[in-house]
DNA sequence: AAATAGTTTCGATATTTACAGAAATAACAG
DNA sequence: CTGTTATTTCTGTAAATATCGAAACTATTT
């Protein structure tokens, strides 16, 4: 399941053992209970752990690291949803600044490449400005929202109906 | 930088230049702009169109197929979107009914185990209830919606300032 | 110093995916 | 029906990625 949502298998794999495991689970009892290569369950974990879907927890007594996912299902999903922000909408946006200011500099651009690449770039501003926007509306007030689905519609002022 | 976004090069490639290009372009000229192989431009475009994101058109007198792109940022998007989601949500949602319906006749699972992938399975449905919903609204509402950003929680009743 | 935890790196496979070139199919014109 | 052009499908290879097992290294505890 994990493989379509850009993680690899171990790391689909560690993540699930760990939300569905009701205690927190130490890297090498993650390695037997999966068979994997121990040096593979450290960069799951480390990759699980850079996506915050995962926390390290300690046993008093014990200083093995205990590994504990993140269950509450919202906050997983704002994790996720930040970290691939991060990691492909980002770079992207970068990396259209960067050509719309090298193309300044050519006046043999056709004007209407100028263009789309200016409006791509505006668009993607457009996007993320709005997720910003949303991310700082707390949880519980954003799951009301979701909820109220398309009859946010309503509440707009001067807007037709559907 | 199509390749941080699903796609392979060849892909990207194609789309990139059909999405600059100002005319419809036949296969053989993507063909040579690109250097690629014939038949990967022809996959290539098959993958594009099962997006939704370029459409084939025709020239009179002429009968090669000629390919566009959509150039409307927003349709694009929602293009995108809703093939994603057609081919990473929904199977996602099918395996875990699937696994509930399995669930049911097994008695010896832990009921922790059982309550999260439940969870899971509801909160998916709810997320695409939500996204079902937003879908069925018209571009310009929809666009106002996003200019409004976090501003729309004003309009819910009852809700606390964030 | 020895033992335990953990991470990082490396080379050796194994697996998956992308791609080119060839072959097959389809669409059409005369 | 036949030759021509456009397009798709098939197949083998190349490139990329994932995984393992081992070793090297750090840090911590006994």
């Amino acid at each position: 399941m994990g493989t379509h949502w850009g993680a690899n298998r171990s790391v689909a794999q560690v993540h699930a053992l760990l939300y569905l495991s009701d205690t927190p689970l130490d890297a090498e009892a993650i390695t037997e209970a999966l068979g994997l290569a121990r040096s593979n369950v450290s960069t799951a974990l480390k990759e699980l752990q850079g996506y915050n879907v995962v926390k390290r927890t300690h046993i008093p007594g014990d200083r093995r690291d205990y590994f504990v996912a993140e269950t509450d299902l919202w906050d997983l999903f704002m994790a996720i949803t930040a970290e691939r922000k991060r990691r492909e909408i980002d770079p992207t946006i970068s990396k259209l600044a960067d050509l719309k200011s090298r193309m300044a500099a050519n006046d043999a651009l056709p004007a209407h490449v100028r263009e789309r690449i200016g409006r791509m770039h505006d668009f993607i501003g457009t996007l993320t400005h709005w997720y910003d926007d949303v991310r700082r509306i707390n949880k519980g007030t954003l799951i009301s929202l979701m909820k109220l689905g398309a009859k946010i519609v309503r509440f707009i002022p001067g807007s037709a109906k559907p």
